[in-house]
DNA sequence: ATTGACTCTGTAGCTGCTATAGAGTTTATA
DNA sequence: TATAAACTCTATAGCAGCTACAGAGTCAAT
């Protein structure tokens, strides 16, 4: 399987593929005679993994971390569970974080009045250090 | 006020204060006979409003809108509102997204028993394409 | 034989900083 | 007054996670 096919697999593209084979998250695959990259359908499941992986948030070195489990003989599934679940904390408390910033900005606009004024609660608000 | 005090008063790094002004967010300061950048009120104003934008999620593109509209003689209300509900509804729309990422990864995480056995649900999962 | 589609490597760009290196300047102390 | 300490200068490279070139070579079909 030539690299423009996985890459439709994948949904991946072309550049992503080489670069991951660059930060070693995939296995170098075979060449052609002329040098073009040949893959296997191993190659194949584990872009799913990856692309799946990122899709969920996941960061490249979790996903290594993933990988490293994946790639032992027996996979402890209380390893994997631990990055899963720190994982899950990080997106917790991003959703806090942004919740927080929506109802600051929430308060702020809503003391905007829309029409074309001199005077700009927005701008005042900005220019404050005060939350 | 030399750039290490100003840096100080805004909780914003040197490194970045000097970013800032190479961007074209603050404008060149005046200088020492040394050549150290020598910084005005009106300065430490304008970064104060770049940094609380920033705490605000306010991208630096967003900002320079802003600061455009604050350097114009009036500042139209109307516009600064429209950057402000933009920006608050692409918030919301991160809050739904990281909502839906955590539902679904909680969701694979609790199969897992946590005990180290040799076949693990959250792996399984991510080679699996289907959501 | 030639066209077109594909792939190759290598490098630079994106956001918003941060962190060096190596030099020069200012201020405080001896 | 000398000198050390603290500060600042410019320029460049690095972070994540790709993406987008340029310029060359390869493969498949006509």
């Amino acid at each position: 399987m030539k690299i423009g096919v996985l890459s439709k697999h994948t949904d991946c593209k072309i550049e992503t593929i080489r670069y991951y084979e660059k930060i070693g998250l995939l296995f170098e695959p075979a060449r052609s005679e002329g040098g073009y990259r040949l893959y296997t359908e191993d190659h194949l499941k584990r872009l799913v993994f990856i692309r799946r992986s990122r899709e969920l948030g996941f960061t490249i070195e979790e996903i290594r971390a993933l990988l490293v489990l994946v790639d032992g003989k027996a996979v402890s599934c209380a390893d994997v569970n631990k990055i899963a679940l720190s994982h899950i904390n990080d997106i917790k408390q991003k959703i806090q974080d942004l919740k927080k910033l929506e109802k600051t900005l929430s308060r702020i606009a809503s003391q905007c009045s829309g029409k074309t004024v001199p005077e700009c609660p927005i701008i005042d608000a900005l220019f404050d250090t005060k939350k």
